[in-house]
DNA sequence: TTGTAGGCGTTATCAC
DNA sequence: GTGATAACGCCTACAA
């Protein structure tokens, strides 16, 4: 294809291959049988321009603009590194389907560009990231009408499109696991307050998951809630060792506190898994940077983003059919922080 | 405004008024005078009826999309925080502006989105993330006549637009600082070989700045690369004291590796900075969870995000303009990761 | 197999 | 101050 990116449109293509407009449109699209001869003519033409279709026109046209928006929290709160892979997982799986992705920060008081992208109808769809248990985004576009898939989900669940993890069950397991080695009196390291107040899912039913577990095998636990910081995962645990010393099970789901417990656990001269056992939910880098690797649950940033892309761009195909949704449990990763306790 | 935020276009708005179409757009845009009382009626009968102009159909006559383009490295090779604040601190910083802002990764054979943006006329302008010397996707933009803003510089640096950090400045400013310090013997922790063997910008220059900076001083310096991950900063830390156990000044670049930094050196019973010191350009968050905290130059992503929307909508508006540039060094800011050597 | 023509929702140029 | 009306570039019936 040549260098000239000028202002060449279908009618240049035309007039220069000889044929009509809507020729060349079909010869695009497919949409009509074109004379393999006249095709051939037109793509040649084509490559030589470097032509390629204005995307606002074809918008226009078409009533759909190919494209997807990502709904993602404000900048101010900074985003975890699984929240931040998450976001060019979904931009990649989108552009496996010709989508491209808008990106919109949101939840904060800038929700400008949210109202742009939902009633400008500059983007088909919606992927609404972190949603609350009650989430004012998710209704704003449900009533507008745009069709979203949301990360985790919402209190009533059983209405929308949606990508969840089970930490409910994941948590779960992890306590069970703690149970089985013989584990008596754990703790449970949780997102922070805000989220959990304010109906933050994962937050929410990571402790579910928990008291439930803990209930039925009689264990002594604690939850508590922990900053998204290592400094506060190191002063976390010092005053949790210092309150509750018996504790010999700890499992988590809060990533970046990850390198504070660990420095705090090493400070205090508690051995993992010798002393104390540490296990959860978090992303899998996070849990093999652990020393010793963390026998946890991985976080499958890839595959979610992959489903709410699938999703989203099935809801658009067929904008009748039921809603779907998809709990994902990825399968808890045994490396070497767990052990029975002394 | 209220819920139904179906079909309404402008056509809707200018009957429900009792004015022409032209009208509604005009009391929108301001480009022409209304009466006061037709303005009120007008908009009042847009909020009732929550209409926002159709983003494509105003993109198709104005013949811009008030989008911008948002290039970053592929989801592959793992974004470093860093970039990852970046993008949202680009998308906060376009928001301001009124501007979309479209993500496309690029940089492997998913050059499809780049070409989506670049040639279907999606976007008014790009951001291009981290810029090699000599970059083919620079050259696309030149040739295609798109708008763009480079973080980091090409090699070609006065014909382009661009933002970047003064890599070699600050290095050289570390290693100034060690020497009148007194050390005599450091070494540079670089990013991965393959980042400086393809001419990425600030590898390069930090190394530069390394070595002139260290010379003019003569002072005993090594300089070597370390992937992007504390484990590989763990076993660099090892290898280089092995082979120059009198090295007590070292300087980074690499934030990903100083996790496994700080490990190495603890498990070696070097303490930061009575036996050695620690230095560099980092990002502001990397430094602070150092332990002892680094001192270190802060990235600062929030400026360059912001200076690169900046000139990215100068140049939108005043398309005739000679390219602007700007080279920001942070000041160093001092933590307690340095000392005399022992 | 191909061409003609109308429409998508805005903005902008004329008139009045 | 305001109203018609022609672009903008594409898609897609409807004809031929």
């Amino acid at each position: 294809m040549s260098c000239r990116g000028g202002r060449v449109n279908i009618g240049e293509i035309a007039k220069r291959a000889g044929v009509s407009r809507s020729t060349v449109s079909y010869a695009l699209s497919g949409k009509r049988a074109v004379s393999a001869a006249t095709r051939r003519r037109i793509l040649q033409v084509i490559d030589d321009v470097g032509y390629r279709p204005n995307a606002s026109a074809r918008a226009l046209a078409e009533g759909r603009t190919r494209a997807i928006g990502l709904v993602i929290p404000p900048a101010g709160r900074r985003l975890t590194p699984i929240q931040l892979g998450f976001v060019a997982d979904v931009v990649a799986a989108a552009g496996r389907r010709e989508l491209d992705v808008l990106l919109s920060p949101s939840g904060g008081e800038h929700d400008r560009s949210f109202e742009r992208m939902v009633r400008g109808r500059r983007v088909d769809g919606v992927i609404l990231m972190e949603v609350r248990l009650r989430d004012a985004r998710a209704a704003r576009l449900r009533e507008s009408g745009v069709p979203f898939v949301a990360i985790g989900h919402t209190a009533d669940a059983a209405t929308g499109y949606w990508v969840d993890l089970d930490y409910q069950g994941l948590v779960a397991s992890c306590v069970r696991h703690l149970a089985d080695l013989g584990h008596r009196e754990i703790a449970l390291i949780n997102r922070p307050r805000e989220l959990l107040d304010s109906g933050y899912g994962p937050a929410r039913r990571a402790l579910d998951g928990f008291e439930a577990a803990a209930a039925a095998r009689s264990l002594s636990a604690t939850a508590s809630c922990c900053p998204d910081e290592a400094a506060a995962g190191e002063t976390f645990i010092e005053d949790l060792l210092a309150a509750r010393p018996g504790v010999t099970g700890l499992v988590t789901i809060n990533e970046a506190a990850l390198p504070g417990i660990e420095r705090a656990l090493r400070r205090l001269g508690r051995a993992v898994p010798r002393h104390i056992s540490v296990t959860g939910v978090v992303g899998r880098h996070w849990a093999e940077e652990f020393h010793p690797p963390l026998t946890a649950a991985d976080v499958p940033i890839t595959d979610m983003a992959e489903r709410a892309v699938e999703l989203l761009a099935e809801r658009l195909a067929e904008p009748g059919t039921p809603p779907r949704n998809v709990l994902l449990a990825p399968p808890i990763s045994l490396r070497s922080s767990t052990a029975p306790p002394p």
